[in-house]
DNA sequence: GTCAGAGCGAGAACGCGTTCTACGCCGCTA
DNA sequence: TAGCGGCGTAGAACGCGTTCTCGCTCTGAC
């Protein structure tokens, strides 16, 4: 259901993700689907752990690259958005879902939360940085607000890469 | 229908600002709502942004308190979010029809961005800041991703507040 | 005067998330 | 062996955003 999921949100975005396209797709029905994940919205959040979690796996392959702080933070967040970029539609997805107002995802959203401040925190890891926590934080508001705009079409990837190189600059030496 | 509006979503929330409903309190039809408004997004985004300038404007009256820009900001940013969470069910509606997807609102956020953008420069206009524009561009995502994660759940009332002053601290002198 | 067209009211219809109903199959225990 | 609870399927039904249909009224051009 999760494979089926990720193939319809990629193909088309959050709103091309049915609940009866996805049961057919993956050969189970509607009430079935709706055992294992009881919105579309948790189901979304699953297929976005996942990702995540994924993400931060290849991230970690690679250490960030840099000599201060702020330049190894560009370097990640610059790579993390790219690597989302990649698959515009099902990032909108799983955007869509994480900033959905239904309260009981809120376990969820708070994992997918902790996965992207750990992406965060790797960029400053050694670096002689005061209050790193506050700053994680942050940063990790400013990507999702970033995100955020450029689902909702009032932002590029352009003027994303660049208000988050901006803010890493800000607040990083 | 802006009224019927604001009296709907103060009550119950973005959930109980049901288009047919709106349509009856303001004694339309619901074809006339549709002319007006083509989404029940247009119509809360109208919402905000009388909300936000009303916001602005009062917020005028009264210019931040502080010795140093970060202590000013803080006090903008406090003052902003105890008067949005005066009013919970309203603010939710509001925020959630912000951070909606559907990308033809993308003019009315940018409306909504640019007033929010206006309050905050006010706390540092007139310090000696470097790249108050970046700055601002900044706190005011990190802003909206507090309310955000405060609409979804997964931050309450402190944590906002909390979250915002550290930003402040972190960005300002 | 009359005709075109815009604006409105009333309400049906459609799409999709979600829930409900009815039934079948399987492993369990008395 | 008979009954029972859990999980599955198929599909109808419900709620609400949105669109569509149809008829009415008004207004301005000729």
């Amino acid at each position: 259901m999760v494979d089926a999921a990720v193939e319809l949100a990629a193909a088309g975005g959050y709103e091309s993700v049915q609940m009866r396209d996805v049961a057919s797709r993956a050969e189970v029905a509607l009430g079935t689907l709706y055992r294992h994940f009881p919105s579309k919205d948790h189901l979304l959040l699953e297929v976005l752990t996942e990702q995540a979690t994924a993400l931060r796996d290849r991230m970690a392959q690679r250490p960030p690259e840099g000599a201060v702080p702020a330049e190894r933070m560009a370097d990640v967040l610059r790579r993390g958005t790219r690597a989302l970029a990649r698959r515009p539609n099902l990032t909108a997805a799983l955007v869509t879902a994480l900033t959905s107002p239904e309260a009981d995802t809120a376990p969820h959203k708070h994992a997918v939360e902790t996965v992207l401040r750990s992406i965060i925190t790797t960029a400053i890891d050694g670096g002689d940085v005061a209050d790193p926590d506050g700053i994680v934080r942050i940063l990790g508001y400013v990507w999702l607000a970033v995100l955020t705009a450029w689902v909702g079409g009032t932002l590029d990837t352009d003027q994303m890469a660049e208000d988050l190189t901006s803010a890493a600059r800000l607040l990083l030496p």
